[in-house]
DNA sequence: ATCCGGAACG
DNA sequence: CGTTCAGGAT
């Protein structure tokens, strides 16, 4: 059995502190500050998205790094950058190349939904990505938290993007309860908002919840929980849809014949696959002899 | 409330 | 081998 830290690290004058419900008082978040802040002084991670202001730069990361160790996406942002370094150049690519980018991330429709966003973004805001988290809001896969750290650390906007490390940060360090609302921990969050300075305290606090501050060494379990992956539908479907990405197209026959072990119905991730868009039935499909599929062309 | 991936960690 | 991850859509 582990043994979960508890806040009292320091001193029981600074667990006291901690232990109130919500701060209120300007001197307390103070503290707050300089305990963070101080913390991420002489402990700050370093990755290539934080040398850059570009919003769409920031806009990729941020889809990137939904539900993805910050570690595990560095490489493939460059790879991203350097093929799909504007809007245009991602509005304009095939849903190929782009799922090709993306593979080895998981969650693929992340992949199409970033190239629907700059489709959109050509089409309603004139190729520039918008600095309004309302307006980020109207676009496919950005939601809460993304629509407010992209203005965060392309803008220093002084809005409060939570996370899944400052929502844990903000449980503990306060002895809130887990099971604590959204809008709740959303509202604590923007009373600790140090203003001008919003981009530097969403680095400290993500680099404070992400060395220090572990869900293992605090015991509070993130929100979403998985199903195992192996021999799930899931893991059907991401490889069913990684050898459409890497052939021209496929037989709805050899698939079945293929994948047949799969208990989960195969016809049902097909047909997943077909209506978010990902897939698509070519037109000259059943003039061959079976129905053929292929990564969606446009 | 469930589903959507896949790699890395202890 | 279970858990975690700068979440979002339905």
């Amino acid at each position: 059995m582990k043994k979960a830290i508890t806040p009292n690290v320091v001193s029981s004058a600074e667990l006291e502190y901690y232990r109130r419900p919500v701060v209120q008082k300007d001197v307390d978040i103070e503290l707050f500050h300089q305990k963070i802040l101080g913390f991420h002084k002489d402990n700050r991670r370093s990755f290539p998205w934080r040398e850059t202001t570009d919003r769409y730069a920031i806009m990729v990361s941020e889809i990137m790094l939904q539900q993805t160790q910050a570690d595990r996406v560095t490489e493939k942002y460059q790879a991203w950058m350097r093929r799909f370094p504007d809007i245009r150049t991602l509005a304009d690519a095939s849903l190929r190349d782009v799922l090709a980018l993306w593979s080895g991330l998981g969650y693929n429709s992340r992949g199409q939904r970033l190239q629907n966003c700059a489709r959109e973004i050509e089409d309603r805001f004139n190729g520039v990505v918008p600095s309004l988290p309302t307006e980020l809001k109207t676009l496919p896969g950005i939601g809460d938290y993304t629509c407010r750290s992209i203005p965060v650390f392309a803008d220093n906007l002084d809005v409060a993007a939570v996370d899944t490390n400052i929502r844990r940060i903000i449980i503990h360090e306060f002895a809130l309860p887990e099971d604590i609302s959204k809008s709740q921990i959303q509202a604590v969050a923007e009373q600790l908002l140090p203003i001008g300075r919003s981009r530097l305290w969403h680095n400290a606090l993500m680099d404070y919840g992400a060395l220090f501050l572990t869900s293992r060494n605090t015991g509070i379990r993130p929100l979403t929980k998985q199903s195992k992956f192996e021999g799930s539908k899931r893991w059907y479907r991401g490889r069913l849809l990684k050898e459409l990405v890497a052939r021209d197209c496929v037989f709805v026959e050899e698939i079945h014949e293929k994948y047949g072990s799969c208990p989960w119905g195969l016809q049902e991730i097909l047909d997943d696959l077909l209506r978010e868009g990902l897939v698509e039935e070519a037109d000259w499909s059943n003039r061959q002899g079976g129905r053929v599929l292929r990564i969606r062309a446009r």
